[in-house]
DNA sequence: TCTTAGCCTTGACATAGATCAAAAATGGAT
DNA sequence: ATCCATTTTTGATCTATGTCAAGGCTAAGA
């Protein structure tokens, strides 16, 4: 067994935590292997807990009644999970699935209530890490309901140039197919974007890398939508 | 000055606060009157701090560059908005304005988040509302990205129907064309549609009243998008 | 190096919903 | 009551994106 306190001391979540509040955190912790394409829950599930990535990659999503799925989110390393049933109690409103090997901690929901409760600055740190997925969700609604698709990618090659950190030439981190999901489409419609963006010169690409050719020109277009003629 | 101490006591948010913090919160609470489409905030604002509706009804919204509009959501009395900004201090992500004339408090950023702080109790109840948040957004990404419009209002008309408890018929508490951008599309289809589920004698339209004349062939529609032919 | 399975791409076509334009209805003010 | 402004509806048309159906690639395993 790995040092698991190293692992959790770590994580942002539990920045700024006294040791004694670490080792109690440790306590409640229950490690979680998952293979790649494992379902961890799914909607309507009786709520768990709260998840921790230690590492891989884990897709929250829904699924439409005809069976198409929308990604909510994708979760990496050192990102947490499930708040949302744990305070309030009820049933999980999406599922989760593995993208890749995954390791995971899971903190099942009483004893992580009361640790919430015992310590301040813990609550503190949750209420800002789900300020910002607030913040996520509410982009993503703007997304869906007020930009194009084209603009949707242009918008999410940018963000993935400013994650990576990498000049003009990112790697997307998921198959196109599932980069549809994510973005609100499907992989028929994505491929003909990435084929009209390439014949606009706007971007390149080569299997997973797309290097990114105007980036100005993508800014103007996940912002305004303008597609050159 | 009427007695703010009431009007706090009973805001879910202050549920189960001891008296000595409800006069703490009432410190720091600052009155505001608003008449019917004044601007609260813009998306870029720099956060002001946190809002509770007193009376009246605020709409949550993000206008794309051509000028459509999607309403993020609609808060009624004693329900609250604008935490996202109060814990990691950003600028405003979405944009507000009063339906009515309306009467919030507001709890300026730093004073707010030093009650949070020294109150486990109130950190709590705002985990549960930021719960709930996150919930009704993944439900709304869900609704834009995988059912179609009918589907989408049928799922409104049931939820107001259970909101106002007065049987099968129910009032809008927002114009049509607020509805159609809180649903994510324009008053034109949205006018259409209402039509269209009248000519299905799912529902009967007369003026803000909407009459339920088939509630399992809405919630069937609301759930399978199943348009009967 | 061949084969197979899973992705990805391309083509032809269908359609939900947007846009543009104008008529009709509604609801306060005067 | 009457008028004006706003909201809602209706009609004709357009377009982005979805659907259905083949093909083509790529990578792992034999």
């Amino acid at each position: 067994m790995e040092n698991i306190l190293n692992i959790i001391s770590a994580i942002p979540l539990f920045n700024g935590l006294p040791e004694d509040q670490l080792n109690a955190i440790r306590q409640i912790a229950v490690e979680k292997q998952f293979n790649k394409g494992q379902t961890i829950f799914s909607e309507g599930d009786q709520t768990k807990g709260f998840f921790v990535v230690v590492d891989g990659r884990v897709k929250i999503y829904k699924v439409s009644s005809e069976g198409k799925e929308q990604i909510l989110h994708i979760f990496e390393a050192g990102q947490s999970f499930g708040e949302v049933t744990v305070f309030t109690g009820q049933q999980m409103p999406a599922s989760a699935q593995t993208l890749a090997k995954s390791r995971l901690l899971l903190f099942p929901r009483s004893a992580f209530v009361d640790l919430v409760t015992a310590n301040p600055s813990l609550a503190l740190n949750l209420l800002a890490i789900m300020s910002k997925k607030l913040r996520l969700f509410a982009a993503q609604i703007e997304n869906l309901s007020l930009k194009e698709i084209p603009a949707r990618l242009a918008s999410y090659l940018i963000y993935l140039s400013e994650e990576q950190g990498a000049g003009d030439v990112v790697t997307l981190n998921v198959s196109k197919g599932q980069l549809a999901s994510l973005l609100g489409t499907i992989p028929e419609t994505l491929s003909r974007i990435f084929a009209k963006l390439s014949g606009q010169n706007l971007i390149q690409v080569e299997g997973p890398k797309i290097s990114l050719l105007d980036r100005q020109g993508l800014e103007d277009l996940a912002e305004y939508g303008k597609d050159i003629e």
